[in-house]
DNA sequence: TAGATTGTTAATCGATTAACAATC
DNA sequence: TAGATTGTTAATCGATTAACAATC
């Protein structure tokens, strides 16, 4: 298999839109596809996804195409869905409870240990099958149960002032939905960020500057 | 100015991140910045900066630099934030509730007038200042209130058989967490999508395989 | 074997960076 | 005026697409 350190982002980005598709396909029984139909399904070219596979070794077979399961079963190997990292959650409120609740952190390479809030309020209430704890727990917490990623799901201030605690507990990856701008204070640590109002803000420009037709 | 028409996608998906770094600069009292400046507090290049914002028109003064407030008021423009497009809301659950209270969609250019469920147990109930709707009201609804956006945070085959009817009446714009790929089956819709699980995995490989160290 | 489709190299295209003249 | 920093053109880099030989 090729070197995997220096894969393009936009490569590694796709994956899971392959992955997802693949999934549903499998779902449907369909047990073979090739490029081209995979790229017209998906609104790709077919040697991008050959280029976007042939990173990670030669899945297909020549003159047939791909096996839909043993693919699926390949990008799920490459995404490293297997692994469970130990995860805790910070912010309880509409947002946690949905990011807790609503995904299958499990089937997507995650173990779900631990929330933390700080409001009483919502401290001692159950979240996706786990009791919220105040915040002040943290650090022992993370002593005995080492997560190792955090996903923020707080207000920007508590994200910045958890983050250097957590760093100094030797908790490197983030999956921040917060404004923080942790990839910059933090070199080296893993940041995923979803900033759903830049999502919002996109959609708005793209709906008042529409596509110029022919 | 120049046409508009023809910007970048990357291009315009980086203004929401400097209109978010230049509000927090106001609001920290900051006046006057050089694209040098930004380019190191949002690890860009100052290259990339100029080049960006010159899409859309010379909003600096040369030897001085960017005055902040006003290249904040400028990008608020391009993104066209005080539009208040009329929003739909579908799904009341975990992320509907979380979308629908946690977003401030007036500040992003939006205005949300409406939200719907087919679930008895959330109908009825309050989300964001709005009562629940039963979606069986939806049609009626769009006829009286004509929304132009539509936000989905249902499951895929919800999504599939809303679209239809509300691409029927005439919606184009969509702000999509389903995975249902709207984009394929209506091309001259204009869809953003959010697909948090993706992220998830996304992260997932970045942890498996971290950058190589020199 | 003939037909199909991959894996892979080469060509193209677009986005980012560098450089510098314009000008505040 | 001298210094600074923009706006903009030109050079570079990387990602996407096209082409085709390998092979099932």
């Amino acid at each position: 298999m090729p070197r995997r350190g220096n894969v393009s982002m936009s490569v590694i980005r796709r994956l899971p839109r392959y992955y997802r598709f693949l999934n549903h396909l499998k779902d449907k029984g369909v047990t073979r596809i090739s490029s081209t139909e995979l790229s017209v399904k998906l609104g790709l070219t077919a040697s991008q996804i050959r280029q976007d596979l042939n990173c990670f070794g030669g899945f297909g077979q020549q003159g047939y195409g791909y096996i839909v399961s043993q693919l699926c079963d390949e990008i799920a190997n490459i995404l490293s869905l297997s692994n469970g990292y130990r995860t805790i959650l910070f912010g309880a409120g509409n947002l946690g409870r949905a990011i807790g609740t609503h995904m299958s952190f499990r089937q997507e390479g995650f173990q779900l240990i631990g929330v933390f809030d700080n409001s009483p309020s919502r401290v001692g209430k159950e979240l996706a099958n786990l009791i919220v704890r105040d915040v002040s727990e943290m650090e022992e917490f993370c002593r005995k149960e080492k997560p190792v990623v955090a996903v923020f799901c707080l207000p920007r201030e508590a994200a910045a002032e958890l983050t250097e605690k957590l760093y100094g507990m030797g908790i490197r990856n983030f999956w921040n939905f917060s404004h923080f701008d942790l990839a910059m204070e933090y070199p080296d640590a893993i940041v995923e960020n979803v900033h759903l109002s830049d999502s919002l803000m996109t959609l708005c420009y793209r709906i008042s500057n529409p596509p110029v037709e022919k």
